[in-house]
Order: C-alpha cells, then sequence, then structure tokens
DNA sequence: TCTCGCATGTAACGTGTTACATGATTCC
DNA sequence: GGAATCATGTAACACGTTACATGCGAGA
C-alpha cells in the first residue's frame, strides 16, 4: 500500500488537508506507517486530478489558507478495491537488530547502553500508544491496531530485559579472555 | 544502514560471493531487512573500487565462475565506524496494520481470512526461526536476534487470537445492525 | 526577538526494486 | 522436457526523503 492510497484511505474518516493528514500520519499511523509533506501533498494533487478526491478551498482568519480534500464516490470504490488485495508483506528495517547481529565485535560498553536506550525507546512508544487511548474516542479497529503496537512493544521490552545477558556475558567474556 | 554496509558486514564473518550473500540476507536477515541482487551487486562493485573489499574470481568446474569477496582492513575500519554510530529508527510499513484500521470497512469473511492468514503466516516465520536454531552453529548474538524475533512473532500471534474478536464482532454487529 | 505552529508546495536526490539478459547443470 | 539451483549483471523505473522556498500569528 503506498502513500497514496493510504491518504484516500484516511479521507474516508473525514475531510481533511494535507497538513491534518501529516498529522495523523505522526500520531495513529506512526508504528507503522511513516510519510512526509513530499509525499503527501502530490499524492493529493494526484488523487485530485483522478477524481478520487476533490478539493475545496478554504479561507481562514489568522491562519494560512487551507485546501481541504474529500473522498469522491469514485474514490471509495478504488479504495475498497485497494482493501480488498490481499497484502504485501510487511517490510521492517530494523538498524538495531542489524548491529545486534555484529554483537561480539560491538565493546561491551557501547552493547549495554544500546540495549538500555532501545528499551526507553520502546517505553516511550509505549507510553504514546496509550495517551492515545486515553485521550481520544476510537474506533474498535483503532483500539484493535493500538492493542496490537503494545503487545508487541511489551514482547520486545521483555525479550530485551529478560536475555540481554546471552550477548552482553559474551562480550565479558570475550573481553576477560582477551585480557587474561 | 544501507545495503552496502550490511553487505560489508556479513564479509565480516567470511567471505563470499553475491551470491551467497543473497542468500544469507533471505535466510538469516530476512525477518529484519531485504535485500535484491540489484542492489548487491552493484554494492560491492561499488565497496571494490572503494578498497573497502578485495575481490578474486575463482572458476569452478560444472558451476558458472563465481566472485569471492573478502573484506580488507580498511574495510573492517569503516564497518566499526558504521556500528558505532547510533541506530536509526526501525522502519516499518505493515500493509497489514494499515488494512485493520480499516476494518470497519471490510466484510466480516473478508477480516476474519485476513487474521487468519496473517497468524499462519506469523506460524511459518517462527517455524523458519525455529529451523534455524536447529540446524546451525550460532554465535551467541544470531541467537539473541533470532529470540528476538520468535518474541515478537509469539507475541503477535497471541494478541491476534485473543483479541480479533474486537474487530470481528464489531463487523458482525454492523452487519446485524444493517440487517435488523 | 525568536521560536513554534499552521499551511502548501517543489526540485534534487538517494536508494532500492523489477524485469530483463545469459547460460550451464542437475533433478524429476 | 522442464523446472530449479548456481551465478552475474544492468537499465528503467518507482517511490519516497531532504532540503529549500514562503509567510503569517501567537506566545515566551
Amino acid at each position: 500500500m503506498d502513500i497514496r492510497t493510504l491518504c484516500l484511505g484516511l479521507l474516508t474518516m473525514g475531510d481533511a488537508s494535507g497538513y491534518e493528514i501529516k498529522k495523523t500520519f505522526e500520531e495513529e499511523l506512526s508504528h507503522f506507517y511513516e510519510a512526509s509533506y513530499g509525499s503527501i501533498y502530490p499524492a493529493l494533487t494526484k488523487l485530485t486530478e483522478e477524481g478520487l478526491v476533490s478539493c475545496r478551498e478554504m479561507a481562514q482568519e489568522k491562519r494560512p489558507d487551507k485546501k481541504v480534500y474529500s473522498i469522491t464516490p469514485m474514490g471509495r470504490l478504488a479504495f475498497m478495491d485497494a482493501l480488498s488485495k490481499k497484502p504485501g508483506r510487511d517490510r521492517i528495517r530494523s538498524d538495531f537488530l542489524a548491529i545486534l547481529m555484529f554483537a561480539d565485535l560491538l565493546p561491551a560498553r557501547q552493547l549495554s547502553r544500546l540495549i538500555d536506550d532501545r528499551i526507553d525507546h520502546y517505553r516511550e512508544r509505549l507510553a504514546e500508544l496509550d495517551d492515545c487511548h486515553a485521550s481520544q474516542e476510537e474506533t474498535p479497529a483503532h483500539q484493535f491496531v493500538t492493542g496490537y503496537g503494545r503487545a508487541v512493544y511489551q514482547a520486545a521490552i521483555d525479550y530485551l530485559e529478560d536475555n540481554r545477558h546471552v550477548v552482553e556475558g559474551e562480550a565479558l567474556l570475550s573481553r576477560a579472555s582477551a585480557a587474561g
């Protein structure tokens, strides 16, 4: 699913401007998708050209004008069609795990630091999901996805805490054998 | 971490050809990185030009010739340097979760199918990790990363099984209210 | 004054994928 | 005979990011 299709999908939930769509990406979607203005604005322009969304310009007081996009009936059809395709495989690209594959090359301190940071990072992400849960009325779908994120982050934290000794112990050992 | 750097890293574990590196990506790394020939071969060419790896051509009997790459001392330094940088954030792009955000737009049957397939998919991934564990002598680093994958997949499966009713129930409900 | 939030957009660039081109051998 | 594995490579393309360009209003 490309950014273009996802923008279309977000518009099924209500009209929005490019700026607001970007915020949605940063908030609700940030855990499993990313998008920058450089992809969102051109996507909206193209969707408009194709007749899948319509656009009206809104003059605002004390704010810049905004362009509010609405999905069209044709757009809804197109999105339903996209939803019916079987999903592509998740694309994951984890620097953290890539680096860990070479844990034996890292100084012990650096390795511990890396894992500490990652645990902190996941805790922050968990907190974000909890905020999200607290502040907004959520659809069951949204709740489900949020819960999924929580489950995965929690599993990651637990695993790192319970098993870090496997690599950290090794680092200590090779230091010891190098020293002695 | 780009593909180029990761190729360099794999060569710290032993000499290899482009073809073999591709296989490593498909096996050990497939759970958190992907790479095609179209990125691997040019990466190796560039690394060679930069003096970070060296290359010798091996004539083989009953097999095409192969080019075996070795990391150079300069290459090792460059890789250690890359490892010392703090990791970028994980890039995740999940069609599955994106579709789930719009679960209320999906027919109940399709939604159930989607979740069934995903659970199967994770079970397969788990099995791959178990094979990996069984078949190969693994470094502690490798074990650790493999275990991480297992923990996360298992958490995902458990979550989906325990909570699918949250979205599936909703689908049934909206069907019922539409019908009655 | 300076930074932050609101608001839109483009051009250059990076990075990687897909599809194509080629060809021997082995297993079913 | 046909598919799979081994083996390398390129060119066209897709897709998205980064950095830049612009500008007002509010609050510290």
